[in-house]
DNA sequence: CTGTTAGCGCTTTCAG
DNA sequence: CTGAAAGCGCTAACAG
């Protein structure tokens, strides 16, 4: 593996000459053509690490998410990949699983990896006073943080989300539309800060529209596809069931249409059905799947605006950003 | 952010000392608890980067493959993750979308980041000779290349592959075991080794049972759900259709499903409709999908294996591991 | 076990 | 534009 240095030995120019060439500065150097020549014929790749250890950068943004082979995760980091990339930083993949303590890991693995940046999503995680303290360390040597997934105004980061209220608003609306009165909910997690505000956007959408609120309705748990379908099929099969159940991800609803048909229900005749994430697989369902798309793309533009301003020498005030979804009509509504 | 030069300063030891603890050696030492509360009080994080430039090692693994938005690839990042992980490995993900261009920027992002090791899922894309090149120069400096998704014999790197062989003959034995006696294969691109050796699993399985191959059964082409409906609607409606198709992929077969109830035709009675991968959506499909599942722990666990042999330092041959993959009968066959 | 010395490959700084 | 010197933080190698 040949160094600068000999390429400069080779070009008969010092090292620093070489590096300034190779670095893409010193364009009118007389010797330029002859560097990049020998850099050439020598297969010279610049050692990152040795000009990170000396510039105390890394080019490396370290992402986490709680689960990676969740797919709405996966378009994320696929999305966080591409918007890193077209600035010339290389994403870094770690998981929290949902556990604080491998939220400190994952940290502590940024860290160690001198990441530039972080970007958290913390949407099914709490993050402890142990994870501050480290992420106020980064923040203090100029590293950006940045959260994604909560709404928590006062996180202490730049930080985005998505407007779950008015998301479930749209939902909402689009099924009243439909002439459905007696709605449902299943969703994850309780005490998932999304979860909770989708729940509430639920609740407060009836309320405008007078309906009553059937505790019996809303389900909230564990997403797991082992320990799903039996609260799903609690929910279906009670002497009274809802005609439409909104679910807080793609493939709780599928869960649900999969149930329903089970139990003899035609979608979307007997029971409405709609999707949260618009993951690809939802139009590809049987019937496709009515469900809210979150704009990755510019969040993920946005996530990286946010870490390369927070890089920048000037301290600047907090910021938040709101994102709004939309609603994708299918046949299962 | 305290360096090692720092804490042993606060333990009174000398920078070595400290480094030695913190590695977790000189379990014996005198100095030992003091060094680690020092470290502790100061937030010590080593600086990997540093660390990797002394020792010409960097404990990343460079990990590549066509898609990051593939269900399926997204499992195998997952596994590669977790086995990884678990012996002090870190994955840098690239990806080549299939374009030998991309690869070569994805070898030289591993190269730059100093890599210890790379593994390169070639399925959808040809290794140039400059690609193949710039593996070569790795190998020389004793890092490690571990290729998947071919079955080419002389490829020259340890590799391993599923025998698609003999997972199309377990797909196909299901099938004539229903009765199934009109077969259709509709697959991804042509030139893409797997999907070639799949077909040619399915003609050779068609063969042995003495029945025809009838050519407008075959479709092999973009798999990209814009222009699928196209080619199954094709097979679907023609004249003569098969009573079976069997896919290469599960995201075509939940279009072919799809396609078949829009045409009118019920999953399984008028058409059985196998896939292959095993994603999670599989199962949640109405009717759940029949399907291939590729042991992809086990073949993580093993190219992990492969690469942590290929560090050591004494020379070894190429190997290649054969995997067989589990025929998972569900509903829609 | 401990400490000293040197250097990984690069870039910042400053002088020319 | 060019070059010399220094050092980022760490650890291999050696001597004690």
């Amino acid at each position: 593996m040949s160094t600068i240095n000999e390429v400069a030995a080779l070009a008969s120019v010092s090292p620093m000459t070489a590096a300034r060439i190779l670095a893409g500065k010193s364009l009118r150097s007389k010797s330029r053509e002859r560097v990049l020549q020998c850099a050439r014929k020598l297969d010279y790749v610049r050692n990152q690490q040795a000009a990170n250890l000396r510039t105390g950068r890394s080019r490396l943004i370290g992402v986490m998410v709680p689960f990676i082979d969740n797919p709405f995760y996966t378009k994320f980091l696929q999305e966080m990949h591409d918007a890193l990339g077209a600035q010339g930083y290389q994403s870094l993949i770690a998981c929290s699983f949902g556990e604080s303590s491998s939220m400190l890991a994952a940290v502590s693995l940024f860290e160690t990896y001198h990441v530039d940046g972080i970007v958290l999503d913390i949407s099914e995680g709490v993050v402890t006073r142990e994870v501050q303290k480290r992420l106020q360390a980064l923040q203090r040597r100029a590293r950006s943080v940045v959260v994604t997934g909560t709404q928590q105004h006062d996180i202490g980061y730049d930080h985005l989300y998505l407007d779950n209220h008015s998301a479930i608003a749209k939902v909402m609306r689009h099924l009243l539309s439909r002439s459905h009165r007696e709605l449902g909910f299943i969703g994850g997690f309780e005490g998932n800060p999304n979860i909770e505000n989708r729940l509430d956007g639920f609740r407060h959408a009836l309320r405008k529209a007078g309906l009553p609120i059937n505790p019996e309705w809303i389900s909230l748990g564990n997403p797991a596809l082992g320990v799903l379908p039996q609260r799903v099929n609690r929910l279906l099969r009670a002497r009274k069931r809802p005609t439409a159940i909104v679910c807080t991800s793609d493939m709780i609803a599928m869960v649900v249409v999969k149930a329903a048909y089970e139990a003899g229900l035609r979608v979307p005749q007997d029971l409405a059905v709609t999707g949260f994430d618009d993951i690809e697989q939802a139009s590809l369902l049987n019937p496709s799947l009515t469900t809210v798309r979150q704009p990755l793309r510019a969040m993920a533009t946005d996530i990286v605006d946010l870490l390369l301003r927070g890089l920048g020498t000037k301290r600047v005030p907090i910021q938040e950003k709101r994102f709004e979804a939309d609603l994708v009509i299918r046949e299962s509504t």
